[in-house]
DNA sequence: GCCGTTTTCGGCCCGACTGTTTTCAGTCG
């Protein structure tokens, strides 16, 4: 019998447990984790590995789909055992074999997988022959030099985990996109004086635009590699020298960065490429269609037998196992190599697609330039009108704005807008979504705006039910544009907020409003899979860069690459329309 | 645990590098 709190309420008060898709594929990854440090089939790990990746690429929401008496889709990699798993743990939040497992393996031990160099093997014997069940009671056997007297351990390896679990108790985060590209690119101006470089280029989730960046993968083709490798260890910001062969190499900078290195053959440069880029999913799905096919694909190519029969370039290695060439932004074995197989992969956005841009900042509040510096640095980046959206009242850190002082502030715009050539300004605010949902601003202020984007500034831990009713309630008013910042996350800093995103982007249907895609490196707010289910519910896309400075808005090309990782086109996006067809849009916004 | 134009069993992605071996297991990407 159910025992918790939450399960012994009655079904009108709480019609379901509100665990979401990505809350499913948790468990299965769990379960995933554990059956791997019990040494489990490894064909049965990457089952519920595969069913979580499946659950969590899967648009609509599980629970709610179940719960509304439907039945639930055929997915990928999910089949019968599995689906009766999904269906317990929206039934009941969790899973009997995950708790039967966490029993018989201590549920720490998988924080220690993730330390480089440890796998479940030796995880499983640190734990049996020495007690390790953490990583700083790994630090400590490490120190001690007890790991060194295991057999098969060895004084190396032990320092090398000792290093490596420091690492990983100080930081061991990813860093957002933007702050990794400058070393990136000045990686990339150095490798490509190497003598016989003939192509360089930084692979990995660095290419696929991913929100964060773990490490930087670069690959370079080359005729001989000697020359390359030397090149490239006398990198003069090398911290550390991880490991180096002939054609691949680790290191880690100064900045603690992690790069890996791979030279290859110029015949084999698109096979390298495409494998460099990943995803690892990707990777294992392609090729597993090239065996399907009687082939096999590896970073040398696409072979059938001893023969080569492509890998130079990525087109090609993709024409060969029947696919057109799929974008590295889609590379996430979500749905993209069906779509390239019937020819139906989307036309994603481009960053010169970008009109204008919908959320910016000045001197009024806590932006660093003025009105007139913004608009020039707007048109500079190629845009042809910008939305000054400065806070309001409530938030005083930020020298929000009163209804007198956007009064002014809208004069002020208004006689720009006679002096201004090439660009346009609007009218909005970046109005605080109050506790109980109401904006910080009287209507009739807000009525004489362009738009007005709302944003959750405080109150970040509410419960979901509350948070969510919350932002529905704001989107509900009849001056409201676009949801800023929908997540509220701070990459490595602040948790995004616990709400029902489904439920939001439902109600922007409703309402009509857009949701916005923030551009600020450290905000990367919304997800793409969150852009692909907002596309799907034809809920236009907002790209802004949050602009606090005029070099704020080169930030739109990150904002670009997530919008592209959620298959987004042009039409899917909101400032992809000219002015007077964004005029349009937001008069009817206004109701 | 999934899956099937080699289909209900017997497969399941591929190769480089390290450290500890003494011919290779473990890990990583």
């Amino acid at each position: 019998m159910p025992t918790s709190n939450v399960e012994s309420r009655p079904a009108a008060v709480l019609p379901r447990l509100g665990i979401d898709n990505a809350g499913i594929a948790a468990i299965f990854e769990e379960v995933a984790d554990l059956l791997e440090l019990k040494n489990d089939n490894p064909f049965r790990i990457r089952a519920y590995r595969n069913a979580a990746r499946s659950v969590r690429a899967f648009t609509p929401d599980i629970a709610t789909l179940i719960g509304s008496g439907q039945e639930l889709p055929k997915l990928p990699g999910i089949g019968d055992d599995l689906a009766a798993k999904i269906h317990e743990i929206v039934d009941t939040g969790s899973s009997a074999l995950r708790e039967r497992l966490r029993r018989q393996v201590p549920p720490a031990l998988v924080e220690l997988l993730a330390v480089p160099g440890l796998g479940p093997k030796r995880v499983q014997r640190l734990y049996h022959e020495l007690g390790v069940e953490t990583p700083q009671q790994l630090h400590d056997a490490a120190k001690s030099g007890r790991i060194g007297q295991l057999h098969g351990f060895g004084r190396k390896l032990q320092d090398k985990l000792l290093q490596a679990v420091e690492m990983k108790l100080q930081t061991g985060k990813r860093m957002p996109l933007a702050l990794a590209a400058p070393t990136a690119e000045k990686l990339l101006g150095y490798l490509r004086q190497a003598q016989g470089a003939a192509e360089v280029v930084v692979a990995g989730s660095y290419r696929r635009m991913r929100d964060t960046v773990g490490d930087l993968d670069v690959v370079v083709a080359a005729a001989a590699s000697a020359k390359i490798m030397q090149h490239f260890l006398a990198f003069p910001e090398i911290g550390e020298v991880l490991a180096s062969g002939p054609t691949r190499a680790s290191v880690l900078l100064r900045s603690g960065l992690q790069v890996d290195l791979r030279v290859i053959d110029k015949e084999a440069y698109g096979a390298a490429l495409v494998y460099f880029t990943g995803s690892k999913a990707h990777g294992i799905a392609i090729r597993r269609r090239a065996q399907e096919q009687g082939l096999k694909l590896s970073e040398y190519g696409v072979f059938r037998g001893e023969q080569r029969i492509a890998g130079g370039t990525e087109a090609s290695v993709y024409r060969a196992l029947g696919l057109a060439e799929i974008p590295p932004e889609l590379r996430e074995d979500c749905g993209e190599i069906e779509a390239a197989e019937k020819g139906r992969l989307p036309r994603l956005l481009e960053l010169q697609d970008l009109k204008g841009d919908l959320h910016a900042h000045s001197k009024a509040t806590d932006g660093a330039n003025t009105l007139e510096e913004m608009a020039a640095a707007a048109r500079d980046a190629g845009l042809q009108y910008l939305a000054i959206t400065d806070h309001s009242r409530r938030l005083k850190i930020a020298h929000g704005l009163d209804a007198d002082a956007l009064l002014q502030q809208m004069e002020r715009i208004d006689t720009l807008n006679g002096q201004l050539k090439g660009i346009t300004l609007l009218k909005g605010i970046e109005v605080d979504i109050l506790e109980n949902g109401d904006l910080d601003l009287p209507d009739e202020v807000l009525a004489r705006l362009d738009l007005v984007v709302g944003a959750v500034h405080s109150h970040f831990a509410l419960p979901r039910a509350r948070q969510t009713r919350r932002i529905l309630r704001a989107m509900e008013h009849r001056y409201f544009t676009i949801l800023a910042h929908p997540l509220g996350r701070l990459i490595g800093e602040r948790e995004m907020l616990d709400v029902d995103l489904p439920e939001v982007i439902a109600g922007a249907r409703r309402r009509g409003c857009a949701l916005e895609l923030n551009a600020q490196p450290q905000r990367m707010d919304l997800f793409d899979i969150h852009c692909r289910a907002a596309k799907e519910q034809g809920v236009p896309i907002c790209i802004n860069s949050d602009a606090h400075r005029t070099g704020d808005f080169t930030n739109l090309r990150y904002g670009v690459g997530q919008a592209r990782r959620g298959w987004l086109e042009k039409g899917d996006v909101l400032n992809t329309r000219t002015l007077p067809q964004l005029r349009q849009y937001l008069k009817q916004c206004f109701v």
